[in-house]
RNA sequence: GGUCCGUUCGUCUAGGGGUUAGGACGCAUCCCUUUCACGGAUGAAACACGGGUUCGAUUCCCGUACGGACUACCA
């Protein structure tokens, strides 16, 4: 029997939550529920120079939007609190203080200067890696080459020091990736890697270790770009003697630009015409703002089955899939290694796909908040046939009031290149015909109704219908493309129709 | 440069020692439709390359190429 699964998802409040973040945070999610364990929210806020305001509540807003909820997270604290890193602050130096006297990390007391100088000497002396490591930390100002004496005195006169790890000389670590299997590295390609800054922050590496460790986190899945420092995780792992609960790792594959080459980034979005976040984002102070996919119209739904696949895919030929049955379908182990290119049109298509399974009546209620913004007051009814009618044809839920628009408002103009074509002498006489026909027409005006009618008008004119079809649809709706044109009349009405009919006949030229 | 990761249609992917290499998006054609769209059908379209191993490699191994990530007192 082995323990309760425990994930987090550990985002830091730099910016709005990229989409990479997004997926990484929906396949923890996925994989908690799945196991019946927990998944929790963890707000990685050590580097006080990067912090954003708005963007811890952004994060959770965009999780909320998603349905993906958080068991234990800042705004619902379980035993394993706090949540955000800046308030454990207290706790991390203890833990690099317990290495530093096991001999695994020391103090450092060089300036950004001379690291710099370091690194320039080691460049110019043709050193491949220059880093702080084993061999160049004896050349440096720490407590391992300072007097035991100097080193005392630098700390009690409040000298700035990091502390960086000791990364043993040569040492094979190896780590058993969920996703990847073995990889194996040599500690020599390792650097001493700061473990507490100057400002007393931990860096990720040791926070990300001591919470994970404090919160009982069993697997950690997260992206690609962590697998180099993994090993140095592990080491940490082993130095701190927690080996034998050390989580199961899992790096993702990245969500790669879709022209080509490298990882999406912020910036992306404006480049490539569609959005890189879940939601709008608008910092407060700068004035920086992104679009996200809420506001573009995709349905939270359609989104997360279209992020769920993007490296994933529950290995046979199903597409659609809920929130729930994500979770019921998926495992770790059919997660991609390769990068995945991101495709907009695939995520459209989700789209489409999730609003056409919506029922006439929800799909109603965004026709008639749209008509409303621009003063048009429809009633449920009507809206609900003009759902009908267009949810067939649409990509987002505005597409709907676009769509149908034409039902509700005037016509102002008509489509000059169906004119061109198709408004000629015999669709002058039928509509003529068929207006003057309908325009007392007493009984249901019904889809079946309205093409008998017009059928006997193109007779009585002796004209054959298909041939003057486009013209009419012009008349009555200004375009030579749309829904089922009876289907249209039948909502329009009767004298609505020969309204619009008389009004073409008046506005078109006159074609003899 | 170094370390690590990866490579099946344009894209997301299934598959796995012997298959007509399957599906989805997109694209094309046809059908449906008195339009466009939806829907249906069909089609074009892939195992990066070179060596092994093997009776047989897209599949296993090794190289090469290409791509990517990382290489901060950022996460």
């Amino acid at each position: 029997m082995s323990k309760e699964v425990r994930v987090r998802f550990a985002p830091s409040p730099t910016g709005p939550l990229h989409i990479g973040g997004v997926r990484t945070a929906l396949y923890n999610y996925l994989f908690a529920r799945k196991m019946g364990g927990k998944f929790l929210l963890r707000i990685e806020d050590t580097d006080q120079m990067r912090f954003v305001p708005g963007a811890e509540k952004y994060i959770q807003e965009s999780l909320a939007w998603l349905g993906i909820s958080a068991d234990e997270s800042p705004w619902k604290p379980g035993d394993c609190g706090p949540y955000r890193q800046s308030e454990r602050k207290a706790d991390y130096m203890q833990y690099a203080l317990d290495l530093v006297e096991a001999g695994h990390a020391y103090y450092a007391f060089d300036t950004s200067e001379e690291l710099e100088a370091m690194r320039e000497r080691l460049t110019a002396a043709r050193v491949v890696q220059p880093q702080y490591n084993s061999i160049t930390r004896t050349q440096m100002k720490n407590s391992l080459t300072l007097p035991a004496e100097e080193v005392k005195e630098r700390l009690a006169s409040g000298d700035p020091y990091v502390i960086r790890v000791k990364i043993p000389r040569k040492e094979e670590v190896r780590l058993n990736d969920m996703i990847r299997g073995w990889v194996m590295v040599h500690s020599s390609t390792l650097d001493d890697k700061v473990l507490m800054k100057s400002d007393g922050m931990p860096t990720y590496h040791l926070a990300n270790i001591v919470d994970d460790h404090l919160m009982g986190i069993t697997h950690v899945i997260r992206g690609e770009e962590w697998l180099p420092s993994a090993p140095l995780h592990v080491l940490l792992y082993k130095f701190f003697g927690w080996e034998d609960t050390m989580p199961q790792f899992a790096h993702l594959p990245l969500l790669l630009k879709p022209n080509g080459n490298g990882k999406l980034s912020k910036r992306d979005g404006d480049k490539l015409g569609f959005p890189v976040f879940p939601i709008n984002w608008e910092n407060q102070e700068t004035g920086e703002t992104a679009a996200g996919f809420r506001e573009q119209g995709y349905l939270p739904d359609a989104f997360v089955n279209f992020l769920a696949f993007l490296g994933w895919n529950p290995g046979d030929d199903r597409e659609l899939f809920s929130l729930e049955e994500l979770v019921d379908a998926f495992s770790v182990e059919r997660i991609g290694k390769s990068g995945t290119k991101f495709d907009i049109e695939k995520a459209k298509w989700y789209n489409e796909q999730y609003l056409r399974a919506k029922s006439d009546q929800e799909l109603a209620n965004y026709i008639i908040e749209d008509a409303s913004k621009e003063g048009v007051e429809l009633v449920q009814e009507v809206a609900v046939k003009a759902a009908g009618l267009t949810k067939g044809r649409v990509t987002f839920p505005r597409d709907l009031w676009n769509e149908s628009k034409f039902l509700f408002v005037p016509l102002t103009s008509f489509d000059e290149d169906v004119a061109a074509k198709k408004w000629n002498g015999d669709a002058v006489k039928v509509l003529t015909h068929y207006s003057i026909a309908i325009t007392n027409f007493e009984g249901t005006f019904d889809a079946e109704t309205a093409k008998t009618m017009l059928g006997d008008s193109a007779e009585a004119e002796g004209i054959k219908i298909g041939k003057v079809m486009q013209a009419v649809r012009l008349a009555v709706t200004g375009s030579g493309a749309g829904p089922d044109l009876m289907e249209v009349f039948a909502i329009l009405g009767a004298k609505e129709v020969s309204n619009r009919i008389q009004f073409a006949l008046n506005t078109l030229p006159v074609i003899a």
